[in-house]
Formats: structure tokens, C-alpha cells, sequence
DNA sequence: CGTGTCCTTCACGAGTTCTTCACGAGTCCA
DNA sequence: TGGACTCGTGAAGAACTCGTGAAGGACACG
């Protein structure tokens, strides 16, 4: 079937649909681009825990991190703007200086239990 | 499966019926290719998600895309040609690049649960 | 045959995305 | 206060993806 990969992260308001590359954000689909689709996932997959760079970096461009590259951060920046456009007054990808970033979908400051009606998250 | 040869697909405006090779535009008949009908229906059988350009070769020429084989593309903009011809101001196929294209009925921008007096879209 | 339709493939230009660089803000610590 | 370090992000060019006109082949029909 066309739905093997293709299970579905739900994460706040924010339904990742995996097989197909497709987010939505309270219904809006989002148009990502496939760095940032892939860097999303990662994140997600592992919401609430903190992602080093080095892991992001595996599992979206595959391979070592390389002293100097930038490129997750870059991508982190792209990312955040399109789901700010898309949801103001939400923060998704929190900054843990030194450490790595961390998805919370939650509204900043608040966690609750989530209801998932798809696939669990990690 | 998916449903019988025999069935109607609606999609927005759109009156898709399976078993005839016939496409209703607000009434009006298109005329379409063979290769043109059946990447339609491709596409709006999964109305709303994106399908990559894999699947849409399997379903419509079956097997398997090869590297450099651009057909996909092709007839993609020829459909998109005589969509537009039938109904202006709309637009029904969208690009998500790297990922592949999604149908999509509704005005631009709205997703909604859709109602469906014919076959259901899966 | 001659003509028309459909299909496939090629090629070029336009448009997007990716990578890398560079500068500045913020933080931490002595 | 100053230095070292971490991040955010705009910008620019490289690399890649996509849109589409056109050429040529296959096939059907008169």
C-alpha cells in the first residue's frame, strides 16, 4: 500500500504525514522543503528530548558533522520561520546552548498530556 | 483495493467517472488522453496527500521510474493545460518539490473534510 | 499513402533549494 | 571589561529540480 512509511506524528496541532512529505499545521499544509521536511521528523520523532546537532545532522544529511558546518542551524532558522508563519504565538524548536535543540509543541511554558490519535511519539 | 472501474470520483468541480474515461468540468466534458485520465485519477484518489512521481508512474505506465525519465512531468503539465482551459482561476495540482505533486480540489489554501455524494477519496 | 493523435524523449531556461560564508548579538567567566 | 564561544540569520553562488516546447516514432483511419 501506499501507506508503509507512511504513518503519521502528531505533535500539538502539527500532523506530519511521513510517507508523503506533507505537514499540516491546524489543516494548512505547510510547504517544506526536503531539508526541512527531514529535520522536522528528526525532531519530532524525539519531541521533549534534546537533539544534538551531530544527530540531526545523521539522520537528515547522513554522515559526520563536520567541524565549522553550519548547516543544521541554518536549517533550524528556515524551519522555525515556517512554523511561526504558519502558528504566531507558538514556539516549536527550543535552543539548549551547547547541547542541541529540542521540539516541544506544547505553548511555551506549558506541558500536558497529549492525546494522539496517530502514531505515538518516541 | 480501491473501489470498481465503475465508480465516480468527485473532486471539487470535478466529476471523474472511472468506468467511462469521462471528466466532468462544472458539466463540460474534457477530453483527455488515456495517459492523461488515468494520471488524474493517480492524483485525485489521494486528493489532499502528495504522491511522489514513483507512484504516480506505477499506477499510470506501471513499473518503474527510471533515473532521468521525465514522463511524470510531462503529462502533468499537459493535464494541468486542459484543467485550466475547463476552469480558469483555479489551480489543482501543486508541486512540492523534491517530493513529488498532491491534487487538491479546494481553493488554495483550505483543507477541509470533504463531502463526497460519490465514492469516498480513500 | 497522407493526416492526425498520442506517446516518448530531449533540451533549455526558469525557478528553487542547498551550502557556505560572514557579521553581530548574546552568554559565560575570570 | 574583555576574550572566547555559541547561535541566529542575511546573502550569494552553486547545484539541483521542474516546466514546457519541440522533434520523431508508432499507430489508426480514411
Amino acid at each position: 500500500m501506499h501507506q508503509d512509511s507512511s504513518s503519521t506524528l502528531y505533535a500539538g496541532e502539527l500532523e506530519i504525514r511521513l510517507g508523503e512529505g506533507l505537514v499540516l499545521a491546524t489543516g494548512r499544509a505547510l510547504t517544506l522543503s526536503v531539508r526541512e521536511f527531514e529535520l522536522l521528523v528528526a525532531l519530532a520523532r524525539r519531541a521533549g528530548a534534546i537533539v544534538t546537532r551531530e544527530e540531526l545532522y545523521a539522520s537528515v544529511w547522513g554522515g559526520q558533522l563536520r567541524a565549522g558546518d553550519r548547516s543544521v542551524d541554518v536549517y533550524v532558522s528556515k524551519l522555525r520561520n515556517k512554523l511561526e508563519e504558519a502558528m504566531p504565538d507558538r514556539r516549536f524548536i527550543h535552543t539548549h546552548p551547547g547541547f542541541g535543540y529540542r521540539f516541544q509543541p506544547q505553548p511555551t511554558g506549558q506541558l500536558s498530556r497529549d492525546v494522539h490519535n496517530g502514531t505515538l511519539l518516541d
